[in-house]
DNA sequence: AAGTGGTCTAGACCACGGC
DNA sequence: CCGTGGTCTAGACCACTTC
């Protein structure tokens, strides 16, 4: 019997995105059994080894869970901790309008520290875009930018302000961003920052300085924030 | 042929193994090549799929890199981000000595925020355990930690001080620690903490509170720690 | 006892990369 | 061409859980 099968892709794919679809139409739900190995087998005419393969799979990216003796089970819908997520897309995902203001955008080819943090010569032209956040009427954070300019002065001209910058490398610069390295720290608000956020002078607040890769390691943008620590507290997971 | 071997490991695993002696030991190195599955094979005595599974599931870890047409590799050292460490762990990885000193080491019943961390009843008896923490001969943090009385009362008896809480736990009690979820904040040091880490009132903090679970998902222990923002900070790698 | 996942065999062909 | 990893077969026995 030949490898092959109808539509070229390997037939233990073919099982998962089965049971994916089922997943997604509502077909099948978290707690609920997945057909066993050796039913998989049978129905999608594959050999115990495919089945196996398939499910093995299928559980190591926590779309359902094994156990010996019971059987397979749809997974509880897992919290994404530890996402890279623009400004747009945490506000949305906590049904939040997201609000936002260009407070500076321009090249610049003194910013030194930028550009060693993109991995670029020191006096390399970067574009430095400010921007303030808010939310619910209330000023949060303080965001700048630093990008290559060499390769994303365009988007000075891009409706930056209305879309979210995430969106706008992906779609027109086919960049797809992959992680981001974020150290963390508290500091005190100087005069300008707080005179931003509307907070006392010296309050304290969250900063973070964020490289953010794209998924072929190449260091795309640096993201300097500073967050009013009593609208904003970061959530993270470790693991052992 | 039975399947059961020698030493009643599976023989995946026993190969697996043999590779990771000759990385540690320094025969293998990142980037050489490891034997093929054909090889590796011949050389376990055992079937092509079993020792592909082997090397399938050592990339998984991310110890080897696969490539088709190739062969594996030893993949470079992963930087572990993100990784539930005790500070006892944190110093050691950067070849600094770990001085801790108990400030405080009771029972109490009145800790209901702590409590209600632990998933336990609010009035709940838990351990309150206060240390000091220094490095290079200068403190740098104040951790609080809360643990259930009922089960860890016996900590009182136990070398605190001298021995790591995390070995302590996983030895003596027996308990895998798995992940722990953190919410991280700025804050400004009161005149207690301030006196404590030896900074000006109102100076900036990283304060972290941290619940620690077993890999069953058991909350094991509440911690409240307050950083200087000068001497810490956070590092950690968001994934999109 | 029956059913489940976990391990394993002894082969096979395919797709890819370097020579 | 040859060696590599990727997919697959048609079985087998083991360990575990439920009935």
């Amino acid at each position: 019997m030949p490898v092959k099968n109808r539509n070229g892709l390997p037939a233990y794919q073919r099982i998962q995105s089965a049971i994916r679809k089922r997943i997604d139409a509502g077909h099948l739900h978290p707690g609920d059994s997945v057909a066993s190995e050796r039913d998989l087998a049978k129905i999608h005419q594959v050999s115990l080894m495919t089945a196996r393969h398939a499910l093995a799979s299928l559980e190591r990216e926590g779309i359902v869970e094994r156990r010996r003796g019971i059987g397979t089970f749809v997974a509880a819908p897992k919290i994404h901790f530890n996402e890279l997520m623009s400004y747009t897309e945490q506000m949305s995902s906590r049904s939040l309008t997201a609000g936002s203001k260009v407070l500076f955008a321009k090249v610049l080819d003194n910013e030194n520290e930028a550009a060693a943090r993109l991995s670029l010569p020191p006096t390399s032209s970067v574009l430095k875009l400010e921007r303030l956040r808010h939310a619910a009427g209330e000023p949060f954070a303080l965001e700048t930018c630093y990008l290559s300019a060499a390769e994303f002065s365009g988007l000075l001209d891009a409706p930056i302000g209305r879309e979210s910058l995430f969106g706008i490398l992906e779609r027109n610069y086919k960049i797809e961003l992959g992680y981001a390295d974020e150290e963390i720290d508290a500091t005190a608000a100087d005069p300008r920052i707080a005179e931003i956020l509307s907070i006392p002078r010296r309050e304290p607040l969250l900063r973070i300085r964020q490289v953010i890769y794209s998924t072929k390691g190449l260091a795309i943008m640096y993201v300097l924030g500073f967050y009013r620590s009593d609208r904003h507290n970061l959530v993270i997971r470790r693991f052992r």
